[in-house]
DNA sequence: AAGCTTGAGG
């Protein structure tokens, strides 16, 4: 890395710039920032150690991740809970709960974040028992008074099938925000109840906590299971109010709930205001007009079909790159 | 100084 003259390098500098490379996912950068704190000795720094690993496991260079996390001559509770984290995001459930057993073991204190990042990794793998001794632990700790650690234990109970102990865990909850709002109603839409989603949306508008983009999209999708295009006409004019509609998974669900209530044409309206199309927006449409039977329609399709082959390839290739 | 929770269709 170059420094201007007269300026010098600190772990502190060093770190921020790990970070900066973990958020552009900036791999070559990193790797030279790494190559460079091995020469200087920062590495050592729990900082600058705790920024590279964060770093690779943000990149999904998950094994350079666990490799600088074993060499770190110092762990404190923000590097463990940066590599239960790291493996959660990356889907190693299992090592993440490893790690968090070795934290125990080590008797390095947790704290609310490290709470929240086990227990997704319970919620993600279905590790119900784990994930109850963990609610045990967050209990004892006083954890369970900060609302994300709450939120996660929801969610965990909802993902294990245990939606009577997440709809309790919820009602319990003395700060409800947006994200224990919308995991209530994702939980019923995901589990069929869709007229017990509208009411906790309902119920939401009457507190001060303002919904957003993935409050929308669940009780978007409720609505067009129970076929009440009134109601989605309703939040699809709040959305474009609040200018939401530039999340696409507001606009996908906007067009699956028209597609769904036998409007295609809205719904095609929808897609063709799109400045951007992913891969749910496209099946989306396909979907919809599949359903439709007349040859003019399957021409269509096939035009759709052309391009998602289209999109898929560029997005392959800049992979590649 | 840093690390955390909600995710769409078939």
């Amino acid at each position: 890395m170059w420094v201007e003259p007269g300026l010098h390098m600190d772990p502190f500098i060093l770190s921020l710039a790990l970070k900066a490379c973990g958020l552009a996912l900036s791999v070559s950068f990193g790797e030279s920032l790494h190559g460079y704190s091995v020469k200087t000795d920062f590495i050592n720094s729990v900082f600058v150690g705790s920024a590279l690993m964060d770093m690779y496991m943000k990149i999904g260079k998950v094994e350079e991740g666990c490799i600088v996390f074993n060499e770190m001559p110092l762990r404190n509770v923000v590097s463990w809970t940066a590599i239960i984290a790291g493996l959660v995001r990356a889907g190693y459930n299992n090592e993440a709960l490893a790690y968090f057993s070795d934290m125990w073991i080590q008797k390095v204190g947790c704290d609310s974040y490290t709470f929240a990042s086990a227990l997704k990794a319970c919620a993600d793998s279905c590790a119900l028992n784990y994930g109850r001794e963990i609610h045990c632990q967050t209990l004892k700790k006083g954890f369970i008074e900060v609302p994300f650690v709450a939120n996660t234990l929801a969610t965990m109970y909802n993902k294990c099938g245990k939606l009577d102990y997440g709809l309790r865990l919820f009602e319990s909850m003395t700060k409800k925000d947006v994200v224990s709002w919308t995991t209530i109603i994702m939980s019923n839409v995901q589990t069929g109840q869709e007229g017990n989603a509208v009411k906790a949306f309902r119920r939401m508008r009457e507190t001060d906590v303002s919904p957003n983009e993935f409050t929308f999209a669940a009780v978007i999708s409720g609505c067009a299971t129970l076929g009440r295009i009134e109601w989605g006409e309703q939040l699809h004019a709040h959305v474009l109010r609040l200018g939401l509609v530039d999340s696409l998974s507001v606009a996908n669900s906007i067009m699956a709930m028209y597609s769904k209530c036998s409007h295609l044409d809205l719904a095609s309206t929808v897609f063709q205001g799109l400045s951007r199309r992913d891969i749910i927006s496209w099946s989306t449409m396909i979907a919809g007009k599949t359903e439709q039977k007349p040859l003019v329609d399957q021409l269509i399709k096939r035009d759709f079909m052309q391009k998602l082959l289209e999109m898929i390839l560029v997005s392959a290739h800049s992979r590649d790159t």
